[in-house]
DNA sequence: TATAGTTGTATAACAGTGTTATACAACATT
DNA sequence: AATGTTGTATAACACTGTTATACAACTATA
């Protein structure tokens, strides 16, 4: 058995993107809204919490409850990416881009070939 | 309930790509060996096996069986992308470009912050 | 003609990831 | 006290990925 990291899912990459994306951290609600803002679909809250927590499992993140400031309101449990996450980001973008390597205009003339 | 295309998986993605990179059609054999190329990692057939049949369940591929040639041996099962095949291709590929827009650098900032 | 080897198809079982429904906790408002 | 809002938390289920295993058709070799 060798150590191994596995793959991250699609949505668990995307949640992991942005977490970055927002700084240097992030809650659950900020991560739904630059999801939706980003994908232009509605995201369920459950959904990227569960994820957060897996991958908070897997330590690719690290948390911290910050409670309610002068404002009051509910405390939040903010996520920052650790260093195996940014290194798993990185992996997997260079394994995209190589399964991706001169498809793009292969993929457009397969389609335009479908239609002749 | 609106009409909705799913969102690949990863493994579902990579096999739609090397059936198209080999070239018209291919069968489980040679996708196998083209994703054990592509990647340098070893690729189990029944994985691929069961995501083919997958993948033609939901219609993003078409399947025929070639009988043995002269040469004699087994029968082959070849499969060729769908016209939605390729629109999910070209959908997926957008959606991540979008989600990675201007990261590159980011994710690379981010690393070197994290280490000193 | 047995026996073993090769290539390729096929299925079952299980683990991991994604989605939905639901509950709950803390605070604000009326 | 009752209601609304925001955010955390868990359970259940569906979908995708992985592994183990069986089987079918042919080849080679003794």
């Amino acid at each position: 058995m060798t150590i191994e990291r596995r793959a991250l899912g699609e949505f668990e990459h995307q949640v992991l993107l942005c977490i970055l994306r927002n700084g240097s951290e992030s809650y659950s609600v900020q991560v739904v809204l630059e999801m939706e803002a980003r994908t232009g679909k509605e995201v369920a809250t459950a959904g990227v919490f569960v994820t957060l927590q897996r991958l908070k499992e897997k330590g690719y993140l690290e948390d911290r409850v910050v409670p309610p400031g002068e404002g009051g309101g509910h405390a939040r449990r903010y996520f920052r990416l650790t260093p195996a996450a940014m290194c798993v980001l990185a992996e997997s973008r260079q394994h995209y881009l190589s399964l991706w390597e001169g498809m793009e205009t292969q993929l457009e003339q397969a389609w335009k070939r479908s239609r002749s």
